[in-house]
DNA sequence: AGCTAACTTAAGAACTGCTTAAGAAATACT
DNA sequence: AGTATTTCTTAAGCAGTTCTTAAGTTAGCT
């Protein structure tokens, strides 16, 4: 589990980061908001604790960047001020927690466990990416680089439950049962109509979508 | 992080102090009523820890005069007594917690960090801008410069909902909880009747209002 | 080659969401 | 309490989109 610390406090940080490193974490740390952006945006980490005030960035600005690069760390930001401003603000600006200083180190890591435990506040984990494609459960699109791909739902459907059966067949009951529900069924040519629009719209954006069709099975996500 | 410690026995009160300025709090205490009340008043404390069972003034009282004179720290009240009736005498006159004694100092301290907590999000969670529309969550307004778009209940609860939710879906069967609580359901149509003249309203005051439809999903809020 | 499954396309059917208006319900006022 | 006003819900019409269907085409398998 990587956990990258930006906190402008010496003390505190080298507190915080032992802390968590004794608790099986691994750590990177920086006192500075422009270093700790680009280590966000290049490393691969699970939490970012972010402080708010920073030498030469500050953290909110660094969220904000991180949050426009479509990076979806989960992040975690300090405040020394209990000003709800910065609550406010961060949490819109795409905060998943915020804690205010001073805070015990139980409760920093009881906040860490629940982000990195996924029932919390934000869902950006309900992104798929796959060839250069991004899917988006939650804002329900489908993305080639910054390029939006506009599916219509049921074409969306289809799309976002091959993307989540990776390595499995996906049978076109399935598909239907995905669609409508258990009891209403989508006919089999309807899909395959829907997911020719979806690849036809794909090529237009300059992608094929990843799916094969296994002749008399169904369809399969190839990684 | 400022804290006013009233409290009688002098030994609770030397173990508190100690722990919670270990922790990074500032605390100025005293064993009098009168005292405590006199410093709450003038002092900026966040919160005040307030024992029920004073000499001269007693808590319940100090608590009452605080809140007459329009002072609104955080008060979290202690008790020796598990007594019911004292925990809804106290939080009806005003206190924001309530502990009974014994009680651990773990306890303590999270009942304060949830309160700070607390406090900080009721005082300033209430206003939202967004494209030059503010929203505002204490007065149940929204207005555009200064030009106030009078909305009715529902239709603010709408715009108050999905400004809330920025960046994630809000389907029709949220809003409709949103707007009727848990049990009653209010229709879809209805809703898009309340959406419809709340983006009329906006119009005509010469904005339009932030709110995509996600066709076959809900509404979203485009930052 | 022959058979069949899957793909594509286009047209009409079905559906969705927006808008408007009118009656019902709730609220405020006298 | 009764009345006036506002607000909420419902229904219907409309425009635009999406879904389904069916027929023709392509591609895979033996």
């Amino acid at each position: 589990m990587k956990v990258l610390l930006v906190e402008d406090s010496s003390s505190l940080r080298r507190s915080i980061s032992i802390g968590l490193q004794n608790l099986g974490f691994t750590v990177d740390q920086t006192s500075d908001g422009s270093e700790g952006l680009s280590m966000a945006l290049t490393g691969d980490y699970d939490v970012v604790i972010l402080d708010i005030m920073l030498p030469s960035i500050d953290g909110l600005t660094v969220l904000k960047t991180l949050r426009s690069s479509h990076k979806d760390t989960r992040v975690l930001l300090l405040s020394a001020k209990s000003q709800a401003e910065d609550k406010v603000k961060g949490l819109l600006t795409g905060a998943d927690d915020y804690l205010t200083k001073p805070f015990s180190f139980d409760e920093l890591h009881a906040r860490l466990l629940s982000l990195l435990r996924r029932g919390t506040l934000r869902k950006d984990i309900d992104k798929v990416e796959l060839a250069g494609l991004i899917l988006d459960m939650q804002l329900k699109t489908l993305r080639f680089g910054n390029k939006f791909i506009d599916l219509t739902p049921n074409e969306y459907k289809i799309v976002e439950c091959l993307f989540t059966n990776q390595n499995t067949i996906v049978t076109p009951e399935k598909l239907s049962e995905h669609l409508a529900g258990q009891y209403d069924a989508v006919s089999k040519n309807s899909i395959e109509a829907h997911l020719s629009s979806a690849r036809k719209k794909a090529k237009l954006a300059g992608v094929e979508l990843p799916i094969q069709t296994k002749r008399g099975f169904g369809y399969m996500i190839t990684p």
